[in-house]
DNA sequence: GATATACTAATTTTT
DNA sequence: TTAGTATATC
């Protein structure tokens, strides 16, 4: 692992210029780059493959350069090739280049493709990183004008939540109306716009804890600074306040830097903004080597304070700037640029760029529209679809579910282990936070750095050891006044007549062990002294003790974790690779389906991809429009974006009728963005297609079903829209060509008829044009709503109600129970 | 001080 | 629905 492991030289080759291009460079990567190219003709290997643009992006070395690269355009080759191209050609040291990017992943797969380029040796770009590990290795370097020492910890959002509530309660606030990680979320915002205490706005103070916010935003920093620690955010902000106060220590850095590169840049926050900035402007005019990569459709970042205008500032900021537009898209067939392409166009505000192939393909097939009764029956049937692509001979690592919020991915979850069909989950509930971890972790903390008093607060008493909580008050209490870490306080008071003698042993107990640990930290194999400390503080015996059924696996995460030790060379830098990669490397060896949030699918690519979920309120989801009006409907909209241009072949969106949110069902309308797709790149499946089996011989039954078929059969006698005869049309079919009159698989198949018909039924008015439209052209001809304002109406789920208001065939009705729903009219009957 | 039960709340995305 | 927290009880 190549961590930034702390014995590289800070300013190496600081003074050395490399000698320019065509002689023959010094040793080391920049020789083997060279070595790279071909030893004929005047072309370097690594830029023959590139395209007129792309080539112009890595060529353009001096001057401040703004890609706008679009999804699949080669952005990462683009970004690797350039600073090859800067190596091979001498222009400088790899220590002299700052790439940063926006992600581990990002960070990681860059450090391996400029590997192939120019050998193995990649911890010879030391400052490759995020921004956040960037910002830790100049603060350790400089920690003492930021008022920490060294070997500050960094906190995680665990620790800041449990810091703020102390903080809360300190201030004599009830941590119950002030939850602290409420206030967490907004420390972190502020920090994201590089607002200390003393910047923040005067509403923004008050809004929080009686209007004490900016109070307790003090009282959080001092705090912190009494810990030696720093949040995230500060990782950013103490580096430009160093930056700002101390010229020298900058300019060292502007000398360092000859090349700077910025990855995602539309994702890049105030404060990433600021730093980037004050690295990269240099007095006197000098024009800097800065190039920042970005797309402005794949803004996605927004609620965690990314600023779309940062790209469009960067011409402002820096004149003279050449800006490169890559277009031509490698990944996708045409229907799917198509596609992507009509939808961000309903975005106002972009820098306009339309991706396009070189390669259409007349046999590709189009982006499919599928519809579902609920979600259960969308696992249900995607995993069919999963299964039949499976069958065709398509590997399961090609193909992967997207969805908007991680809710959704249990019901995939589910049903794939009911098929037996590997899957694997990205981004989900990440191995650094499962308890046992975390837990482990502290141990290590406190031993690593006694002053840590978060982490030793947190495993005082784990396992139990009779230090309840008020004794744990009292060590607190101790160690405030005295000034002095819990730990030092917990031995002092255990030599005192303070305590009672049963916690006055276990606590002498527990700091002579951390003592002895502490001893051991300098001279002891890592590995072996984690070992150690799990074993004899007890804390393994605990779960082994257990006998609940997680334990077992709880174990064996902790034999995983003093395994992944072995890869660092102390406990320290251990410590910190975990701080600031959260995330475990996921094992690529297995065929599995992958599953994940649309925001982590940002740049990735798959052959086969499956979008479901796309109703209103959960895509566009209901919060981004409440608390985002416009720009958050935008934002949604980018995110559509980026989850259709990760296809590359195949292309399938899905909504639902009826899904459950907190455990109440939630009739739902399709998503306006299945409105704005075009209708030339886009057909809806038909229900009848093969795709859709009901359920297989032995199957479990749909605990819902019977019920709903009895209600359904119910209504359909008086109910006689166009949509209902559709429904019915297909029922027919479905049930006879399929397991016969099973009751339940006809009520799967009655769920289609109902959304479709549903679906296009009135809006007279409107030519079809839109898979709306052509649903309308496919059913029946446009009928009004056959309700008017004040009806009573009854429906499955919600029971009966009164029709306050129409829009075309969507109705909002006051239920009698249920209260307000939106509901399509092909979902109600006459009361 | 530990455990069990009851209640509440909150449900987006994450470096 | 569930997860996490607060309270009551042993």
């Amino acid at each position: 692992m190549a961590g930034f492991s702390d014995d590289i030289p800070f300013f190496d080759d600081d003074d050395a210029t490399p000698v320019p291009a065509k002689s023959q460079g010094g040793g080391g990567l920049a020789a083997r780059a060279m070595a790279a190219r071909k030893p004929s003709g005047n072309m370097p290997d690594y830029l023959a493959g590139l395209n007129p643009e792309q080539r112009l992006a890595v060529e353009t070395t001096e001057g401040p350069v703004l890609v706008l690269a679009g999804a699949g355009t080669g952005k990462t080759r683009v970004l690797t090739t350039r600073i090859a191209h800067i190596l091979s050609t001498n222009r400088a040291y790899p220590s002299q280049i700052l790439a940063v990017t926006f992600t581990n992943k990002a960070a990681r797969e860059m450090k391996t493709r400029i590997g192939h380029f120019v050998g193995e040796a990649i911890e010879g770009m030391p400052w490759l990183g995020t921004f956040h590990s960037i910002g830790v290795k100049m603060l350790r370097r400089h920690a003492e004008l930021a008022g920490l020492k060294s070997g500050f910890t960094i906190l995680d959002t665990d620790d800041v939540i449990r810091l703020l509530k102390q903080i809360i309660q300190a201030e004599g606030l009830d941590d119950k109306r002030w939850p602290a990680r409420q206030f967490a979320n907004m420390i972190d915002s502020w920090k994201n716009k590089a607002q200390g205490p003393k910047d923040i706005s005067e509403g923004d103070a008050r809004a929080f804890g009686n209007g004490k916010g900016r109070e307790l935003y003090y009282a959080y920093q001092a705090r912190l600074q009494t810990l030696n620690a720093c949040d995230f955010g500060d990782l950013l902000l103490h580096p430009i306040r160093i930056f700002r106060e101390n010229p020298d220590v900058l300019r060292e850095y502007h000398q360092k830097f000859r090349y700077i590169l910025v990855d995602e840049y539309q994702d890049t926050n105030v404060a990433q903004y600021m730093w980037l900035r004050l690295l990269a402007q240099r007095p006197g005019g000098e024009r800097p080597n800065v190039c920042c990569v970005g797309d402005d459709d794949q803004s996605i970042y927004g609620w965690r304070g990314a600023e779309v205008d940062n790209i469009l500032r960067f011409e402002k900021d820096f004149s003279n700037a050449t800006v490169i537009k890559l277009e031509r898209n490698y990944r996708s067939t045409a229907h799917i640029l198509g596609a992507a392409a009509h939808l961000i166009a309903h975005n106002e505000g972009r820098l306009g760029k339309t991706l396009f192939t070189d390669h259409p393909n007349p046999d590709d097939g189009l982006v499919q529209v599928h519809a579902a009764w609920d979600s259960e029956e969308e696992a249900r049937a995607i995993g069919e679809e999963i299964e039949q692509y499976q069958r065709k001979g398509h590997n399961l690592n090609d193909m992967a579910i997207l969805v908007r919020a991680s809710f959704q991915m249990r019901e995939f979850e589910d049903r794939f282990v009911t098929l037996g069909l590997n899957y694997r989950v990205i981004g989900g509930p990440r191995f650094y936070e499962r308890q046992e971890i975390r837990d482990a972790m502290a141990y290590f903390r406190v031993v690593a750095q006694g002053a840590d008093d978060l982490a030793f607060e947190r495993i005082i008493n784990v396992p139990k050891r009779g230090l309840g909580e008020a004794t744990i008050r009292q060590v607190h209490d101790a160690a405030r006044a005295r000034n002095t870490p819990m730990l030092q306080a917990a031995a002092e008071l255990a030599e005192s007549d303070e305590l009672k003698p049963k916690a006055r042993a276990s606590l002498r107990q527990v700091s002579a062990n951390f003592h002895r640990w502490q001893e051991l930290l300098e001279n002891t194999p890592h590995t072996e002294l984690a070992e150690m400390i799990l074993d004899e503080s007890g804390y393994t015996d605990m779960w082994k003790n257990d006998k609940s059924a997680e334990a077992p696996g709880r174990l064996d995460n902790l034999k995983e974790l003093i395994r992944s030790m072995e890869e660092y060379e102390s406990l320290r830098s251990f410590l910190e690779h975990v701080a600031l990669v959260m995330d475990a490397e996921q094992q690529e060896d297995l065929d599995a389906v992958s599953i994940m949030t649309l925001h982590s699918a940002k740049g990735l690519e798959f052959e086969t991809v499956f979008l479901p979920g796309w109703e209103e309120g959960l895509f566009p989801h209901q919060r981004a429009l409440d608390e985002g009006g416009r720009s958050g409907l935008e934002e949604e909209r980018r995110l559509a974006y980026v989850g259709l241009t990760r296809a590359k072949k195949n292309l399938h969106l899905w909504f639902v009728s009826n899904r459950r949110i907190h455990g109440l069902w939630q009739s739902t309308i399709p998503s306006r963005f299945i409105d704005e797709l075009p209708e030339a790149h886009v057909e809806v499946a038909e229900g009848g297609g093969n795709s859709y089996g009901g359920y297989g011989v032995g199957d479990r039954r749909n605990p819902y079903g019977s019920s709903r078929f009895d209600k359904v059969e119910s209504f359909s006698n008086t109910y006689a829209t166009p949509g209902w005869q559709r429904a019915q049309k297909n029922k027919t079919e479905a049930t006879s060509r399929n397991w016969g009159n099973r009751s339940g698989h006809a009520v799967e198949r009655i769920g289609y008829g109902e959304v479709d018909s549903g679906f296009g039924a009135g809006r007279g008015s409107v030519k079809p044009r839109t898979i709306e439209g052509e649903l309308v052209a496919k059913s029946v001809a446009s009928a009004p709503s056959p309700f008017s304002v004040g009806d009573r109406v009854f429906h499955i789920k919600f029971g009966n109600g009164n029709i306050s208001n129409i829009e075309g065939n969507k109705l909002t009705v006051d239920f009698d129970k249920a209260g307000q729903k939106r509901v399509l009219d092909s979902f109600v009957q006459p009361a």
